[in-house]
Order: C-alpha cells, then sequence, then structure tokens
DNA sequence: ATCGGCTTCGC
DNA sequence: CGAAGCCGA
C-alpha cells in the first residue's frame, strides 16, 4: 500500500459497508488517522539490504518503445506552508491558481502520499487536507463500484436522452462555445494537458447541462487530455458535475457560465491569457442561450428521472 | 426509525 | 430561499 494512506475497505461504516457521502468518510478518516498514526516511522522494518543486485542492463529508451515526444511540460509541484495555509482563500481563482499542480505526481508516484499528508497535517488550516481526502473517497468507490466508469452511480440517470451532437462536442473540445470561461478553461486543457479545478467544474456542467451530451464523452476527453488524469477522480468527478454520482450536485444546479466569471475572475486575466480575442469581432457568439439551454435541461432531466 | 445534514449555486 | 431525495447514525 503505497499510493493512498487508507485503501478500499479500511475506512468504512460501522456495519463494513463502504461510504457514498464525503463527509461522513472524511470524518471517519480523520478518526482512524488519529488514532492508527499511520505516518509514524517504520523505517526499523526496512529491509534495504536485501534488494536483488547486478549490472545495469541496456535499457530501451521511450522512443524505442514508440512513445511520442510532447513539448508539454509537467509543472513543479508547491505544497509550502504558505500555499497550503492560502489553499482555502485562494484555490478557486484560476488567474492566481493557489492549488498544488500535485496530480500529476499523485498519479505517477513521483510524490509520497505520506509526505503529502505530513506537509498538510502541519498546517491549520485542512482545506489541502480535505482534497487528498476526497482523492481516496473517490478510489474507494472505484473499488467498490467498479460499474460507474460506464453506468451511472444512481441507475435512473442512465435513462436521460442525452443529444449528443457530434458538432456541439468539437466547439466545446476546442473552446468555441461563445463562453468565455468555458472556452478559456478547453483551451488551457489543449494547450498544457491541465485546467483549473474551478474551471474544470464550469466546463463539465456546460458539457452535461447546457448541451445536453452525456458525461462519458466529457470523461474520455479529459482522459485523453490530462496529464494528472486519474481514472477514479475523472468518473467520480463527471459523475458529480452529472448529477448522477455519489454525493452529486443536485441536478437542478446548474453553474451559470457569466456568474461563475464574476465570482471567480472579475478582472478577466484568466480569460484574456487564453481567449485573447474574446473582446474582438473574431470571437464566435454564443452556442447557445444560457436561459434556454437551463430550461431544456431542468425540463429534460425532470422527466427522464420521474 | 426518525431526523439532521448534504463541496464547489442560481435567481 | 428554492429544489429532490436519501445517506448515516
Amino acid at each position: 500500500k503505497d499510493q493512498v494512506i487508507f485503501e478500499k475497505s479500511e475506512v468504512v461504516k460501522d456495519d463494513g459497508d463502504p461510504y457514498v457521502v464525503y463527509t461522513p468518510y472524511m470524518k471517519k478518516w480523520k478518526e482512524h488517522f488519529k488514532t492508527e498514526n499511520p505516518l509514524k516511522d517504520k523505517k526499523e522494518n526496512f529491509q534495504g539490504n536485501n534488494f536483488y543486485k547486478q549490472k545495469d542492463l541496456p535499457f530501451l529508451s521511450l522512443k524505442d518503445m514508440g512513445f511520442k515526444e510532447s513539448d508539454i511540460k509537467v509543472p513543479d509541484y508547491d505544497v509550502s506552508s504558505s500555499l497550503i495555509q492560502d489553499y482555502e482563500k485562494t484555490r478557486n481563482f484560476p488567474d492566481k491558481d493557489g492549488t498544488s499542480h500535485l496530480g500529476p505526481h499523485l498519479r505517477f508516484g513521483t510524490v509520497s502520499i505520506r509526505d503529502m499528508v505530513r506537509k498538510a497535517k502541519a498546517e491549520e488550516n485542512e482545506t489541502f487536507l480535505n482534497e487528498l481526502i476526497w482523492r481516496e473517497f473517490f478510489m474507494q468507490i472505484l473499488w467498490h463500484f467498479p460499474r460507474t466508469t460506464n453506468e451511472a452511480f444512481k441507475k435512473k440517470y442512465d435513462r436521460i436522452p442525452w443529444r449528443n451532437k457530434e458538432e456541439e462536442f468539437e466547439k466545446w473540445k476546442n473552446g468555441q462555445t461563445g463562453y468565455a470561461l468555458v472556452d478559456a478553461g478547453m483551451r488551457q486543457l489543449n494547450a498544457t494537458g491541465y485546467m483549473h479545478n474551478r474551471v474544470r467544474m464550469l466546463v463539465a456542467s456546460f458539457l452535461c447541462k447546457h448541451l445536453l451530451i452525456d458525461w462519458r464523452w466529457g470523461e474520455a476527453y479529459f482522459a485523453e487530455k490530462l496529464l494528472d488524469y486519474e481514472l477514479s477522480s475523472n468518473v467520480g468527478n463527471w459523475q458529480w458535475a452529472a448529477g448522477s454520482g455519489v454525493d452529486a450536485a443536485p441536478y437542478f444546479r446548474i453553474f451559470n457560465p457569466m456568474t461563475q466569471i464574476d465570482k471567480f475572475d472579475k478582472d478577466r486575466k484568466y480569460i484574456k491569457q487564453w481567449v485573447p480575442e474574446v473582446d474582438t469581432n473574431d470571437y464566435v457568439s454564443k452556442m447557445v442561450d444560457h436561459k434556454e439551454a437551463r430550461e431544456r435541461c431542468l425540463e429534460t432531466y425532470k422527466s427522464a428521472l420521474s
């Protein structure tokens, strides 16, 4: 066990069933953490001299194995005391980007989750720790409910008649929806393999609700593009956005793509960085009207779920 | 079994 | 302050 603090069935309800709501899971996780002290030093058990040793063998390069080099760089991560302490205040602003960029490193094991939890525990504010707990929450969900990779956790959500218009999906992928914050996010993703979390929620909500495109399509596209792609978090969060998942957003909560700008990119710096033509005639017009799309979504969900 | 409570909000 | 329902103890 080296990928998580608590795996599979270590944090479960008293009757042994898995949690499907985050908050009680998180509270139980912290209880276990306190009583079991999983970070205590276990170096005395380390058998460092028993590894098999031999001379280096010739080793294929990644290129030899058929990989193509990308010019996308994996950014450094930041788990400084100040970032963790300010995390709650700054993490929602995509221009400032007060996030840790730990995703790819946790995904590929180039940092230790125990070290990261140690850093998180060293600070007063627990918001950052809570995000690490979300990661383990979604991992145990995937283990207990493997069907949810391609089925709605709440089964009746698979009755929703998605519109799935290919040409609309293309506009979304290419950052050409006419909604500036959505487009900025998609262009950041396409260019860097990263998208700020706040914007991920918005583009996901927009795809599922404004365009009524199946969350699986969006999930697959994120899987293709994200450097920090990880199955359980990606599926869990997409189902959250679609409303079909564990502890999901209620379906009638539809992000307003303009209000989100006022709240999280007020001076529009992030938008202008990724959509430089935003204030010119070259910028595409809105592909759907917000109010109409919102009402269409509410009707579609309501009749499918009733 | 009842009941408090539920990540990220819009209008 | 509405909206849908159901998890967890």
